[in-house]
DNA sequence: TTATTTTAAGATAATTAAGTCTCTTAAATT
DNA sequence: AATTTAAGAGACTTAATTATCTTAAAATAA
């Protein structure tokens, strides 16, 4: 995986409240059940993605999450920066310490390229559009 | 980064080596200044590289470190595998639990491609051969 | 030869950060 | 008033990383 546990429980989350009815509310236990993510540290989750504007919650009976226009429309890079803090860490696979633009490593070059389509892959398509696309899929095979 | 703390300082270290002249010795205080590695940590990575005859080690005065055979044919890959464990992960981007061939996500097959051209962007060059070409380039550059 | 120094090997402890769980509080509903 | 659900604080666990200290082996000096 690119991004830690919890950059992945947040996109597990964040991609099945999108697929999710219109305006229903999910109860944190129901995601975390669900998607298999450990309970407590998933509703912790939702609460900084609350904070974050991603989320709404709602508190007491009925209460629970949904997913707000903002995270429908944010790409799964922009959603895992903010919840996982700084930034995908993709420097060059060498490691090589002074390798740079300017004094590139031999895998430099190639290694710039893959981690620009990484980038381009996980930020290019909105959350709204990866889960109507694996709604789909899930439509066909089941 | 790929891999861990682990393997990025296992790679700089073996490809250290990889520059030194032949046969020479250099002591694991040598390189973890020279490659900025936390002294104690590298000379355990150093150990286990020894056990899985990568390098050949030398107590005493003027003793140290020297690269093999084996480690200059081997990838950055199999060095890194072995050092640190089990593989490197790099599970779907979606991260979503029910994503297979079968059941794939948006975002799987774009993600097989890139992920295959990682493992053979590591495993594809032996050590030496990148080592070489990095030397060139600091001559060319310095 | 014997003692001393040097360097790796090895065991173990300390540190740090991520991940997980427990418990209390606040807000909404019944 | 009682129940339900999220918010929030805090403690605990685990794994990776880093440091400390002792032992073993080789080289040098006495």
């Amino acid at each position: 995986m690119i991004y830690t546990k919890t950059g992945e429980y947040a996109i597990r989350a964040i991609l099945f409240l999108a697929r999710q009815p219109k305006e229903s509310l999910i109860m944190s236990s129901e995601i975390a059940k669900s998607e298999d993510i450990p309970a407590h540290y998933l509703a912790k989750i939702l609460q900084r993605m609350a904070k974050y504007g991603y989320v709404d919650s709602f508190k007491g009976r009925g209460g629970g999450f949904k997913i707000t226009e903002l995270a429908k429309k944010s790409s799964i890079l922009e959603i895992v920066e903010r919840v996982e803090g700084p930034v995908i860490n993709l420097k060059c696979v060498t490691g090589l310490k002074e390798c740079s633009d300017e004094n590139p490593c031999p895998l430099h070059e190639e290694w710039a390229e893959l981690r620009n389509r990484i980038y381009n892959l996980i930020s290019s398509k909105s959350v709204q559009e990866v889960a109507e696309k694996y709604s789909e899929t899930l439509r066909r095979t089941s």
